[in-house]
DNA sequence: CATATATACTTGCAAACGGAAATAACTTGC
DNA sequence: GCAAGTTATTTCCGTTTGCAAGTATATATG
C-alpha cells in the first residue's frame, strides 16, 4: 500500500471519467449506441464464434447479470446481437454478434479512436503510449476478459 | 491518432470498471456512502474554504448539475455536507464539507487505499508507480479540477 | 435414482443518472 | 436603467443499473 497507490488510483477513475463523458455525447449522437452497448460488442468481437454465456459476458464488462439481460433485449430488436442457445446445456443463452452489430462496432471504432486521439493528444510521446499500455496492461490481466 | 492510442483507452476503462465496481461493495458496507458520494468530498476537501458552487462541482466530477442537486440533498440530511449562499451572488449555493463528512472521508479514504493497494499490488514497481502518475497526471491536467 | 446444491437467466423494485424545461439572478449593450 | 442574453439551480421524466427473489436446468451426494 505505497502512498502513491490511491492519487493513482484516483486520477484513474478520473480519467476514465472524462474519457467516456466525452464519448457518450457523440456515441449517443452519431452511433445510436451507449458506451457499454460498445464495450458489449467489442467483448463478442473477440470472443470465440463472436459469442459468450451471458454470466461471462457480465464478468467481462464488470456489471451484473440482470444489466446484460436487459442491454441484450433492445439491441436483439435493432439486430445488433442474436440469441443462442447452448446444446450441452440448455441454462446458458449466449448472446452473438451479428453481421449488422460487426458493422456498427466498426463503425463507432473510428469514433472511439478519434476521441483516444484527442485524450493523448500532444500530452505523451510514443515512447510514453507503449509504457502506459504496458502498464495498464498488466492490471487489465487480472480483469477477466482483457479486451485485446 | 496513434494506433496505440484505441487499446489504451479501452484498458482505461476497462481498469476503472473494475477497480470501482470492488470499491462500491466495500463502500456502501463499511462506509455507508457511494463511490462517487466519495469522489464529491474529496473534490470539497481540497476546494478553498472546502467548498464549491454546485456547477463547478458538477464539471469537476463529470456529471451533471441536477445529479448534484440529488446527491448533495441526502449528504446534507446526515450531515456530512451543508449548503452556503454566496453574498456576491444570489444564485449560487455552495456545497460546504462539514466536520462530520470530512471524518467519514478520513475513514472511507483507509479503505480507498487499501483497494488501491491491492489493484497495484505485485504488479508494478516504485519507479513504475512514478511513471504511472506521472503520465495519468498529464490526462487529469486536463480535466476540470484534478484530485491532488 | 432421488434429493440437495449450484448455476444461468429473468423479473420486480428501488436508487442513480442525464437532458429538457422552468425559475431566479446576474451581466451586457445600448 | 432596460431589454436581451447568460448562468446557477431545481424539478420532471425516461433510461440504466444492481440486488433480491423466482424459475429452470445441471451436478453432486447418498
Amino acid at each position: 500500500m505505497k502512498q502513491s497507490d490511491e492519487q493513482n488510483a484516483v486520477r484513474l477513475l478520473q480519467a476514465a471519467d472524462m474519457f467516456r463523458a466525452r464519448l457518450a455525447g457523440e456515441f449517443a449522437a452519431v452511433h445510436g449506441i451507449s458506451v457499454n452497448e460498445y464495450l458489449m460488442l467489442k467483448h463478442l468481437a473477440q470472443a470465440a464464434k463472436t459469442r459468450l454465456p451471458r454470466v461471462e459476458l457480465a464478468r467481462r464488462m464488470h456489471v451484473s447479470a440482470s444489466t446484460v439481460t436487459r442491454m441484450a433485449a433492445p439491441m436483439e430488436k435493432i439486430g445488433l446481437v442474436a440469441r443462442e442457445t447452448d446444446e450441452r446445456d440448455a441454462r446458458t443463452a449466449f448472446v452473438v454478434l451479428t453481421q449488422t452489430g460487426q458493422a456498427r462496432l466498426d463503425e463507432a471504432e473510428a469514433t472511439f479512436a478519434k476521441q483516444a486521439g484527442y485524450l493523448f493528444e500532444d500530452r505523451w510521446t510514443d515512447t510514453e503510449r507503449g509504457s502506459f499500455a504496458d502498464l495498464i496492461g498488466r492490471l487489465a490481466q487480472r480483469a477477466p476478459g482483457p479486451l485485446t
